[in-house]
DNA sequence: ACCCCATTACGACATTTGGCGAAATATAGA
DNA sequence: TCTATATTTCGCCAAATGTCGTAATGGGGT
């Protein structure tokens, strides 16, 4: 059970639904995120470890990067995540453009 | 994208959790469902609450009780109760398996 | 060896949450 | 209408959570 409260708890907080939703675009830094949600980089950084141990994303390195991205490998995760392509808020709608239109370059 | 975080949040509390998987058994009262999970009737009555609110569940009069039941009528929901099958712990079946034997005269 | 991206750990603070008991409310049945 | 009982609401407390800034640490690339 301690699984499904993990994943819940961790899409039951905005700013974490809000990262989950800008992954589906593209994977993407802790830098490219923080530009995007604007918070501190140690909030990010904390809320992508949440939503690591609850396996809902993983992470890998690309040059000197890490890039998060959604993960593929967890059946229930993935059921769950496809149950959100319903979800296109104005507030979704900006960030998904944000992510589309950002370019580590400028900002890391 | 509020609608969605109720849900999550409603989810990812251990006790409502359990409370939404005892329901698939059965409808029940604020009085069965103290019984099987052990907290106070003010406790409940607020995770109900938070239940309701989220659209997990609904509630019905019959004789002089309300009877809680799972909300069969939005589609999301139905959805991520659907996932919830999965679920089947040792905890969750011992309150599944009172939840069966269990009879509102005796304990109301 | 030195940068740079990222993680982690800390303290501080405000807010939220979950729990309880007691009081208030509602309503069915006598 | 009165009473018993089922449920909700209220006020309070403790614990957890989210945020920040800073500082120390790690680990790849260059």
């Amino acid at each position: 059970m301690d699984k499904y409260l993990r994943i819940f708890k961790a899409l039951g907080d905005k700013t974490r639904l809000r990262i989950v939703l800008m992954l589906k675009v593209k994977p993407m830094c802790v830098c490219e995120i923080r530009e995007i949600i604007g918070s501190s980089m140690s909030t990010i950084s904390n809320h992508l470890k949440i939503l690591k141990e609850a396996g809902i994303i993983n992470s890998q390195k690309e040059d000197r990067y890490i890039n998060y991205q959604l993960n593929t490998t967890n059946p229930f995760v993935q059921k769950v995540l496809n149950l959100l392509d319903d979800l296109n808020d104005e507030e979704i709608q900006f960030d998904k453009q944000k992510a589309i239109k950002i370019n580590r370059i400028d900002i890391c």
